[in-house]
DNA sequence: AAGACATATATCTACTCGGTTATATAGCCA
DNA sequence: TGGCTATATAACCGAGTAGATATATGTCTT
């Protein structure tokens, strides 16, 4: 498993990879199931879970004879917090301290007197 | 300026063009000051810099002479919004589901061998 | 052990991508 | 106007990718 940032992207910037993930939000699944809304080749279907698997954004399981699969948060949040940096640029809000400090509970308004 | 998903995770997934947008977070630049940190030719810098336009994720001036590119903030905020939808899965104080799914058995995080 | 089933791997092909060098375009200044 | 500067475009190359079909692997069932 990659899990680099270069990885976890490309692996996102396919529909396909991104429909997978959709259906895995909604809970595990076998290679087949998974392939069945494309109109791919099982095969097709393997690679493109073998990409995700080496970006980090899934894992594979054993079950008898299948290899579900299931969503693996880890890579996604890497690049959520990637673009958290960029947050500012649009969310107005963020600028305010007291976003900043409101990461932590517990943290709240210690010196917010504007 | 395409602006859709794959545009956008696969204009990110290259590192010469993260640093690039990382450099624009701190003001706009021109293609050469944008050149500067790498060892790469001009005109692959200006390939770069039109991959990251045509996704959305900055935009052309014009100054005499040059054409300083500026962060264009909307592209970020799509694909933070799509990333949004997963959140749960990370983020436990947004709910417990990946506590739920992680539950089933079978799974590669368990080594010991069968 | 053999057959069936689910999935993975091998191989091939067409296309895309990131880089190069060479050249073109556009604005400023003498 | 001609030349300088900043940047874009064209043509090309090697590596990688997404798809296909064909075949191999591994597990359950009988």
């Amino acid at each position: 498993m990659d899990s680099s940032l270069d990885a976890i992207f490309s692996a996102l910037s396919d529909p396909t990879r991104r429909a997978i993930l959709g259906r895995l939000a909604r809970g595990k699944a076998t290679v087949a199931e998974l392939a069945d809304p494309f109109e791919l080749s099982q095969p097709a279907i393997s690679k493109h879970l073998k990409v995700l698997e080496q970006a980090g954004l899934i894992r594979s399981g054993r079950e008898a004879t299948s290899r579900p699969r299931e969503l693996q948060p880890d890579a996604l949040k890497k690049i959520s917090d990637w673009i958290g940096d960029y947050r500012r640029f649009w969310d107005q809000s963020f600028d305010r301290l007291d976003v900043y400090l409101s990461k932590e509970q517990g943290y709240e308004d210690d010196k917010s007197g504007d």
